[in-house]
This record gives C-alpha cells, structure tokens and sequence, in this order.
DNA sequence: AGCACGCCGACT
DNA sequence: GTCGGCGTGCTC
C-alpha cells in the first residue's frame, strides 16, 4: 500500500509545520503533491492545512503521528513558485508559513465539506473563455504614452519601472496598453496566455477602472479580488486566476498573494499610497512583495505615482528601478492648476475660511462651478471644553479627546468608538458654556451654509456616508452637478474625477509639517498633490474659470508648500532623502518595530526591556521601549521598541535569533512584532 | 489561536 | 455542594 508523511501547515501562529501520516485509501488514489489542501484533526478541532513537503520519514514519535483525514484532489495543487512567495513573506515578517499562505484562499476552499469545491470548479468548467479574443486598442495615446507602454512591454526579464506622471498624465492608458500588448503576445504565441496583475489602493474608490478595462479587453475574463466580495464572487475569482482562466487580475493589496501561475505583468497603481501596507496581522507591504514576486518570476513589473515613495523613488536614482515619466496631462488643453498659498496670519479667516478663499467660492458659484473644500477632520469639533476650570473632553478609555459630532449630539472616541451625551454642563465646576474648540467637516458645513445659503453644500466623510451605499450615491450627486460646494475628508481625495470642478481649497493642512513621524510630510506632500489633481482634469470651459488651489496655511514660507506650488516632486523628494540619509532613517537603514500591549503600562514596557536584554545584537542598535505617542486605546496600554540596521539581511538574521527568544520570555503582554514599519 | 485541564470564589 | 474565573500547557 502506497505511505508517507506529510508536512502539513496550518493556520495557527505556531511557526512549525506537523507530520501526518498519509496512506491510500485504495490502488487508485493518486499521491498526495506538495501544495494540495488536506483536512485533518489537530489537537480536538477538525481543520483544512496545506502540504508543503512529503518525506517518507519523521522525526516525531510514531505514536504521536495522525493520519490525514481526507486530501482534496479536487483541487489543482499551488505552485511550487506561489508557496516559496508565502514563504518568504513568511519568513520576512517573521509570521507562521501556515498563517500567510492559508488565510487568503477563499473560505470555501478551507471549510470542512466540500461540497462548493465541487460546484465552484464545475462551475468553472461550464463557463469556458474565449480564447480567440484580441484585446483591441481603442484609446489614442500621446507620444510619451506610447512610449512607455512598449518600453514595459517590451523589456525582459525582471524589470521594475516607475511611471512618474502628474494626476491625469494618463498612467492608466499606458498599463491598459503595455497590457495588451503583452495578453496579444501570448495570444500569438505558443505560451501559456499571459496573466496581468494590476494592483490598486482601494477598489471601492476606481469603480471606472474595471469598467474601462472589461470594455477595453472583451472577451477577456477580468477577476476581481478585494475584501469586500461575497464569499462565492471571491472563491469564483480566487479560482479563476489559480487555475489560470482570468487574464486581468485587479484587486487590492491582498490580490498580490493570490495564486497566479502564468503571472507576466504587475502593475502597481498608486504605488505610494499607505493601504498598500497591511495594518493587522500578517503586516505585509504588497508592494514589496510584488516587487519580490517579480523578481522570483522575471518579469516586468510597473509602479505608478504622481509621487513616489521615497523608497522607490530612491531605487530610480541608484538605477535600480527605471523611471519612465510622464510629462503632460492626457486630456488636450488641460493644464495644471494655479496653487497658490494663503497666509492666514494676513487673511484672518472667519468661519475657518480666508476672505481670499470666500471670494473664489462666490466666483464659482456665480459661474455655476463646482469646488471642494479639503479638511481632513471629522466631527464638528476635535474637543469641547470649560473656560472656567479647563475642563476637556478626555476619553475615558484613551490617550485622546472624545469628538463633538453636534448633528448626532454626541461626543465620540475616535479610537474606541465611545459615545456619550454631550454634556448640559461641565462635569467638574458646573458651568453651563463649554466651547468647541478647532473645526471639522460638520463645523464648516453649518459656516459655509450661513454663508452661502443659496448654495447647495454636501459633506463627504465617514459619518455622512455610514449606510451602505450612500457613499457611491454623494459622488453621483457631485458628478450630476446637484453639488455646489463639497466639503470632503481624505475619502475625496482618491480617484474621483470631477469635471466640473475649478476651485479647490485645502484647510489647515499645517499639522503634519509638525509631525513626529518623520514619513508625515512625505505623505502630506502626496495627499496635497493628489487633492489639487481633482481640479482642472478637463479643459478649461470658454468664459469659465481657471482651476485653482488654495491653501490656507500659518507657514507660507515652508519648503513644501513651494514644491507643491511648483508642482516639483523631483527637488522635494531629492531633498527629503537627503535629510533622510543626514539622520539615518529609512530607506537608507532598515527597521524594525516590537510592540506589546498591557492593562498596565508598567508589563508591556516590562515585557520591552527584557526584550531589549535577552540577545546578544552587534551592529543593531536597540533603541529604548517608549510609550506609544497615544498611549492607552480602549484601556490597554501600549509601548514600543524600535530596532534599526543598515542592513537588510543583517536584520533578518537577528530578527530570526531575536523571535526565537522573545517566544520563551513568560509574560502578560501581548507583542507582535513588524518588519518595515510606516507609523512610528 | 483554540481547547483542555486545574484549582479557588459566590451562587441556585 | 456546583458554576465559572483565567493561569498553564499542548497541538504532529
């Protein structure tokens, strides 16, 4: 009878693999292959593993050995190149091989029956592609364009590019194109057809990106993977690229580990955009990873910004990664918007808006224009307080202030979703006048109504666009021209495209030149240059304004200002990694962050320290455990250890030696620790 | 992580 | 007398 052990992984935090025995049921059952999924029993539960080896011995006692229950052949094994992806993700961000490689395969795959398998692969089977459709090129592309999509196209092996071009330079155009070309090429071919990954921050947010590419490819089967599909939309389309039917693959960060076996193009859309980074669990940069996954597989692969990250940014100047860049905007005669600084310290605002900003609202009203007022800042007021006794309104639970949302009469937590009644009066001296200080979205929609009370003013942020829905139905009514003026936090910053739109006013913005956080100005500069791209995408109207951004700000005279005025990424961000490499921080060393969380600050630093002693680190420096800037989140308090190393393998091998002790070291703590960290 | 076992406090 | 708190230990 035909035996062996297999090494199975699990989703479990526990970094080992388990032997199981395996034996055929009968002659006829095929032998298990690496990369099938297997249900077995582990410890009392019943679960779903996968196999990454196969050996006809093991080193655990014979009477410890279980036998699998089941192997699922119904599926087509991973891929050898998919598992050694899972597995330096894995090994990279110190995490379990079982918890990278089973949580992103479709919950259907993973449960205990099997009878969707069945049905999903039938299914799959019944639906066939079209394998004679040629994408065709409908679109006209500018010289540069041109250019770039058969640079890409055409370059061999692992090839990394930056596709350096202004908001509405028209990168899209040049993926769809260096796309088709390369999906003909396998077509003509006696490859494997082609498949092409486009990466993308936020799906939700580029809703006409997969309706531009289903009409630009026919007949071409486009799979959608994000986390907000239906679990069988995502098990059809998770299958759809494993088994290699679906040719475009666009999703978001998670799509960069699903299964791909005739991969032949990525595309980074976006490419500095922070959602790329996974904050919880498995904290995986996909970029990083699908530049990774290029390079195992060489093949081109395409990252596209208006404003890079430094990191990539610094690859294009070592030469490491190719820059091709974008100098015009695609739509004929639209030009880039005026942005001009206003000093608030001259222009005294009312209301939060400057009387320079209030009259440029006035002319597009007068014109029937449509402009957006930029204020990332929810609520009506970040804090309430007493004049007399100084009273604030501290959450109870957090290192932070309870919000006023004044239409909802409530007080919120940002960060632990608290809510309380807004007090009548206040809680320590009784006096009945408790102010709100500083100024959110819902605090500038009740000024801009008084203000402008024949114009029609819409609010966009998380709390005006809590049902489901009610978000796509705000932007519709924006791009239908049942909007005047937009108020918007981030959430309008991304992807919408308004045609109307010739003014944009960008508030107190000032905060993040201040920031702690070294990387704050960075992503200040990207999200200013990303706003001001909302205006002036189309041609300027006869007789109709020039589109135009104001900000307002208490530092005119900043450096970041004047580059975002000059539209000049190149100067700023040279000179940001200048500073950069001047103070040692990344990308010119690499970092590390240990963090724990206790109900006692006092166990997690504890936890930190012995930490910090329990190695041997030469040429780590060990900075010391500090309290996180917000301390306490929902009564658990949290700390954190910062380690650095100019080296990228030095710091993996420590890591590795580090996680093993950090495991035996007995505490109340609960730690977690993250490879290239981006909020510090 | 689950899920068990195990040993001390307030309840029908 | 039991239900249940969460400390400790194991999972091939």
């Amino acid at each position: 009878m035909k035996q062996s052990i297999l090494q199975i992984v699990l989703d479990t935090p526990l970094d080992s693999s388990f032997d199981y025995r395996w034996q055929a049921s009968d002659e006829s059952e095929a032998m298990p292959q690496i990369g099938q999924l297997v249900q077995l029993s582990f410890g009392r539960r019943e679960v779903v593993g996968m196999i990454v080896g196969i050996s006809a011995e093991s080193d655990v006692p014979a009477e410890k050995l279980k036998s699998v229950q089941a192997v699922r052949h119904q599926l087509p094994p991973l891929s050898k190149q998919w598992l050694a992806l899972c597995r330096f993700a894995a090994d990279y961000y110190q995490r379990p091989l079982g918890e990278v490689a089973l949580p992103g395969l479709p919950k259907n795959l993973r449960a205990l029956t099997t009878v969707a398998l069945d049905r999903g692969l039938k299914k799959l089977q019944q639906a066939g592609v079209p394998h004679d459709a040629t994408p065709i090129d409908v679109a006209q592309l500018n010289p540069a364009q041109q250019q770039a999509a058969d640079a890409i196209a055409g370059a061999t092996g692992f090839a990394p590019t930056l596709l350096y071009g202004v908001t509405g330079s028209g990168k899209t155009e040049v993926y769809l194109q260096a796309a088709a070309q390369i999906l003909a090429h396998s077509e003509n071919g006696e490859d494997n057809p082609s498949q092409i990954l486009i990466l993308v921050p936020e799906i939700n947010l580029t809703p006409q990106l997969e309706g531009n590419i289903r009409a630009r490819f026919p007949g071409v089967t486009v799979a959608t993977l994000h986390s907000g599909l239906a679990e069988g939309e995502r098990m059809r389309h998770w299958l759809a690229a494993h088994l290699g039917q679906a040719r475009i693959i666009l999703g978001t960060r998670l799509a960069v580990l699903a299964s791909l076996p005739h991969l032949k193009l990525i595309v980074i859309d976006e490419e500095h955009d922070p959602s790329y980074k996974q904050q919880e669990g498995l904290r995986y940069s996909a970029r990083d990873l699908a530049v990774w996954r290029a390079h195992q597989l060489g093949i081109p692969i395409v990252l596209g910004s208006a404003t890079p990250s430094l990191e990539t940014w610094h690859h294009t100047q070592s030469g490491r990664y190719k820059k091709l860049e974008l100098r015009e905007r695609a739509v004929r005669d639209a030009v880039l918007p005026q942005v001009r600084r206003i000093d608030m310290e001259r222009d005294k605002p009312s209301e939060g808006l400057t009387s320079i900003l209030v009259s440029a609202l006035k002319q597009r009203l007068e014109r029937g224009e449509q402009s957006l007022l930029f204020l990332n800042r929810r609520g009506y007021a970040p804090v309430i307080a007493c004049d007399a006794c100084g009273w604030v309104s501290n959450c109870t639970r957090c290192t932070s202030f309870m919000v006023l949302h004044k239409p909802e009469h409530r007080l919120r937590c940002h960060h632990c979703s608290l809510e309380l009644r807004i007090p009548k009066s206040c809680p320590t001296c009784g006096n009945v006048d408790l102010q709100p200080l500083g100024r959110g979205t819902q605090r500038l929609e009740e000024g801009l109504r008084a203000m402008f009370p024949e114009a029609r003013v819409l609010r966009i942020d998380a709390d005006s666009t809590r049902r489901k829905g009610s978000a796509q139905a705000a932007f519709d009514s924006v791009h239908n021209g049942e909007v005047d003026i937009l108020i918007g936090t981030q959430m309008v910053a991304k992807g919408h495209d308004f045609k109307n739109l010739t003014l944009v006013g960008i508030l107190n913005p000032d905060t993040a030149l201040f920031s702690h956080d070294y990387r704050a100005s960075e992503r200040l500069f990207a999200q200013l240059m990303q706003v001001a791209g909302r205006a002036g995408r189309a041609a300027q109207k006869e007789g109709g304004s020039a589109s135009e951004v104001l900000i307002q700000t208490r530092y005119p005279q900043h450096p970041l200002y004047a580059a975002v005025i000059a539209h000049d990424y190149d100067r700023f961000a040279t000179s940001l990694l200048e500073e950069r490499a001047q103070a040692c921080l990344p990308p010119y060393i690499y970092q590390a962050l240990l963090r724990a969380e206790a109900k006692e600050l006092e166990t997690a630093i504890e936890f930190l320290q012995q930490a910090a002693h329990c190695i041997e680190h030469t040429g780590i420096t060990m900075h010391d455990p500090i309290p996180m800037s917000m301390t306490r989140v929902a009564n658990v308090d949290r700390a954190q250890l910062l380690i650095e190393c100019p080296s990228r393998p030095g710091l993996q091998a420590f890591l590795t030696d580090w996680m093993a002790q950090l495991r035996q070291i007995k505490t109340r703590a609960k730690w977690s620790l993250e490879v290239d960290p981006v909020d510090i």
